[in-house]
DNA sequence: ACTTTAAATGTACGTTGTACATTTATTTTT
DNA sequence: AAAAATAAATGTACAACGTACATTTAAAGT
């Protein structure tokens, strides 16, 4: 019965429709998250996660993707719904729901001056600046959801660049999980998957020897789903 | 950036926004449906999720305990939002997204006359009809969704009623699962996981010997939480 | 007393998670 | 040229857990 057509006894008002889109990156072994600063009045200059009014012609997950373009410049970017936010008074103006979506992005392939435009800056996860309405609780969802879903698919990957070492891989699960992992153990699980390929080329930027970089291989990891296993991580 | 309020330049339009309901059931060790005909024009007499507009000065769940109790005569039912749906022609007239939530009922609880009065039936679940819409694909989803929270989340118990023998409880697994659980391991577990409680009655519908009922404890589930383990089953 | 029904129980084995210390490749310093 | 410094790479033993599997038991019906 969500359609509208003909329900004539049914109370029935428009309201505003907006989404959020939550971004996170991963640098220096931090997760992170970007933020922007309000240009209009009111809570001008406070922090915000980025957003738009949905378009009466516009699918939700295209008005997402539409945000994150305009902000970043990026497309072709992982992006999942989170939940949908709609307390009657979340927003002080008008009625207004918003569906969250969140983002995950390879840090050094966005715009930076496009993201510098806009007033938006990284922050550390744990050092996150008070947000405007709700946004600070649409992070903690997401921060939740990104836990959950990291286990059991291969999104991390989307928060690393092509190419990536092993010991890379496992500071983006511990801050992603927030807690230290077993470089051993780590090695040995994500390994076994059979969906990592080895490279051989080596990064020099995270010690002397230097560690091999591997690239995730999507195929494999069709494979292991076909084949019943689970991709499970940490 | 969400709210509405002088974001002058923006565009503004409001939509409608209404919410359906994926409604769970289980009995005879099915997992059941609750779909409602439609009784106004168009699609009159289709088969459908029950759902209703969210009005502008109700919460997105209050809207959906409203309808829920509109149709089913329940309060106090567990009940999560699912996803919003929000392609820009899921609804063949005016511009309207859905935020689809799902409850899990008992069906011994609810009231029968009021689901007949709505034109209502229970379906088992790989029986369905066609449902309007993009309804069809909300249960899909649902169903994943129940899966991947049942497994951690004591979810299932709110779809028995507060007795229950464990060989209903595997049924009900398996129901959701849908494949069979050896019944020596699943008791293994489930007792493993100190949060059912032996009650001294038995429940002899099932068989001439009887099965012992247990009740769920929620305050064992609490403890199990703080001490860091895992509910897991199945 | 015998039959029927589903409930209840235990064990052995393989797999996986976990804890833990040393060696290696390379650069930088002396 | 040798030594020091750094993080990467590797293996093993044990515990915990999942899984496969067959028999006995309580009660009702004949």
């Amino acid at each position: 019965m969500s359609e509208n057509l003909g329900d004539l006894y049914q109370v029935k008002e428009k309201m505003y429709v907006a989404t959020d889109c939550i971004i996170f990156g991963f640098q220096n072994g931090k997760l992170k998250l970007l933020v922007f600063k309000r240009k209009v009045s009111p809570l001008e200059g406070e922090w915000s996660l980025i957003g738009s009014f949905v378009r009466l012609d516009e699918d939700l997950e295209v008005a997402g993707k539409r945000v994150l373009k305009e902000s970043t410049g990026l497309e072709n970017v992982y992006m999942q719904q989170l939940r949908t936010y709609g307390k009657k008074d979340r927003d002080p103006g008008y009625r207004c729901i918003s569906v969250a979506q969140y983002a995950l992005i390879r840090i050094n392939e966005y715009d930076e001056e496009l993201v510098e435009e806009h007033g938006a800056k990284w922050f550390e996860i744990d050092q996150l600046p008070l947000l405007i309405l709700d946004h600070n609780q649409m992070v903690h969802d997401a921060l939740l959801q990104l836990k959950q879903n990291a286990r059991y698919r291969p999104i991390g990957f989307e928060l690393l660049p092509e190419k990536f070492t092993i010991p890379q891989l496992q500071a983006l699960y511990e801050a992603i999980y927030r807690r230290e992992l077993d470089p051993r153990n780590f090695r040995k699980k994500v390994l076994s998957l059979n969906v990592l390929e080895k490279l051989d080329e080596k990064d020099r930027s995270g010690s002397k020897r230097g560690a091999f970089l591997y690239k995730f291989n999507n195929d494999n990891y069709r494979d292991l789903l076909e084949s019943g296993y689970n991709f499970e991580i940490a």
